[in-house]
DNA sequence: AAGATCGATGTAAACGATTCCACGCAATCC
DNA sequence: GGATTGCGTGGAATCGTTTACATCGATCTT
């Protein structure tokens, strides 16, 4: 493959010369461009970019790392980054972690050896040695969707205890008097976050949380599955569930379709994370929505502006309940 | 940033241990090695990979530029390469083309850039000099999904004309007389193939594809609302729409459900995709299954070949159509 | 016990671009 | 008309790594 010293011999020139040329200087002769041009032409040049990110850092890319790139929350916050990164200058590199620790760190490791200007990360363990280092390397990072205890990183993400608050008066009002959680992990902010926030509010209506009435999943699809059977292969099944992510909420769908079990009669469901075919099950699906785009947008924000030596703050973005029929009552005009 | 040398510095070592060290080079003392590991650490040091593949090209990442991100056949296809591939020993980034040409041209200047092994590559357009230029420049790359006339690439996508011709079959059974699609864009291999299955499926029937019964979408959501919208606002509407990918499903339903229809009866849909949910709307969605993780793990074993310096090959999976009740007839036991 | 062998480490030359600095030359100044 | 300015170009250092070759003890051979 042709090098910058090829075209600067082809040319008559020396290599600086060349290098102007291929980085538009304004002092270079129309004719010794003219020349240049033809000689790349004629050797089919391309230049060697790693040789050029050597040199001269890459500033134009920025890195994400995601919990798991099925999870339709992630990727639709994957889209809204890249937007917002674009309309910045930037370009953004996916890694996906798929909730896996070890995934994570090879992949923070991938991408800071590619020198990207920045990262935005999903953790998916609450201790990462590695995590730890680059943090406290200074380098620009800011956390998405879930912080880690003890680490000062800019972090933004949904608050879950007014929407989940919400969810448990709905629950309350329509009956439901032993409701069941299929929680996330609880080694992550978001699953120990949502926990707490269903024990609390439903300590405030006299209502108690026993074991029998929580099981953890992972946050993907076949752990619902099993935690719903779980849930119902009980004695005294619970006559609601709440399920702390979409994808378990899929899961956990799917178990009831499979008992044929009649949704929002038999058994209600809600899910943390709204998803646009929520609204055409039947009956539709109660959901907590997120603002994932803006999580998203503002999470570039505060890493642009870590980017550019400016301070970057942590976001807590608020959410909604969309009251569907899937917990029982329809309810008129439930869009909002 | 810290760079080899300081690592040096800090155990008290050359250069070239350190980089021995790196890359498990034999002939270094377990105490050595030891020093170097403790000095990495205490810096946190990331070998610069821009300099790693200036001096030998870079053999440990594949490089994955999807269409889109959001769409669920993309992100389970990438979860199937980033598995596969690990068991080859590779990593993956992702770059998102978000189904724009230009989009998909710059990461693939990025990955190439930074000097992946390897491409898996899902076309947004026919025409990319970029694309061509790094075909013919011999780089090892492997098209997913989608093909690009005149590129001798190896291909791994579904073969969409067998399912294609049972889905009319299906339809045409239960009586429509006068289906229409919502096409991907003709200037994709799948968006050409899936219209020109479906059209010579109704020839076969004596059933012809006037332009009244053709919207071409662009494989993501709002294109499938509003092709949905302008068949249905028709003096003579059809009875029966095919959407040929799952996004513009999803748009079709919701154009559905915002008139008040009802699926199955007032309107049949069918998809080219299949997703999990649509077993659990009411009535559940027939659709065309695609075999989208073994997609993805071929199309990593072929670009895998491709590195070893064996021979690729193409592949056209079989697709299945599961058949439910969303074209009319409930169909027990459909699914297979 | 002296030379051959071997294993661990260091020295320094690449890789291909960018860029600071210096140089020569013409045009301009006083 | 000699000094100054400015412009186009070239020389060479530099980015951070890998790796062929050199070095240097220690061990082995006979």
């Amino acid at each position: 493959m042709a090098t910058i010293k090829d075209v600067a011999r082809a040319a008559g020139l020396s290599t600086a010369t060349v290098s102007r040329v291929l980085n538009d200087h304004p002092s270079v002769t129309a004719a010794t461009r003219a020349a240049v041009q033809d000689a790349i032409q004629r050797l089919d040049y391309h230049p060697n970019s790693a040789a050029r990110t050597l040199r001269s850092a890459d500033v134009s890319t920025l890195g994400l790392v995601v919990g798991d790139v099925v999870n339709p929350f992630f990727s639709e916050l994957a889209r809204a980054v890249e937007n917002e990164a674009r309309a910045h200058g930037y370009y953004v590199v996916i890694g996906n972690a798929d909730e896996d620790p070890d995934r994570q760190d090879e992949y923070l490791s991938i991408l800071l050896d590619r020198r990207v200007a920045g990262l935005l990360l999903c953790p998916t363990a609450e201790v990462s040695p590695l995590v730890a280092d680059v943090v406290r390397g200074g380098r620009p990072v800011v956390f998405v969707d879930r912080e880690i205890d003890g680490l000062d990183v800019p972090v933004v993400r949904s608050d879950s205890r007014l929407p989940v608050t919400a969810l448990v008066d709905h629950l309350v009002r329509l009956g439901h008097r032993d409701p069941a959680i299929i929680s996330g992990p609880t080694g992550l902010s978001t699953g120990r976050e949502r926990l707490a926030a269903f024990r609390d509010a439903l300590a405030t209506h006299g209502i108690g949380l026993p074991e029998s009435r929580v099981r953890v999943g992972d946050f993907q699809m076949d752990s619902g599955v099993a935690a719903m059977r779980s849930l119902l292969d009980q004695p005294e099944p619970p006559t609601a569930v709440f399920a702390a992510d979409n994808l378990m909420a899929l899961g956990a769908l799917r178990c009831v379709h499979e008992r044929g079990l009649r949704l929002g009669t038999d058994i209600a469901l809600a899910s943390f994370d709204d998803l646009p075919w929520f609204e055409y099950v039947e009956p539709p699906i109660t959901a907590i929505r997120q603002q994932t785009e803006r999580i998203g947008r503002t999470a570039v924000r505060e890493l642009v502006a870590l980017l550019d030596g400016r301070p970057a703050r942590s976001h807590a973005l608020p959410c909604t309940l969309v009251t569907r029929a899937s917990c029982g009552e329809p309810v008129p005009g439930g869009e909002g």
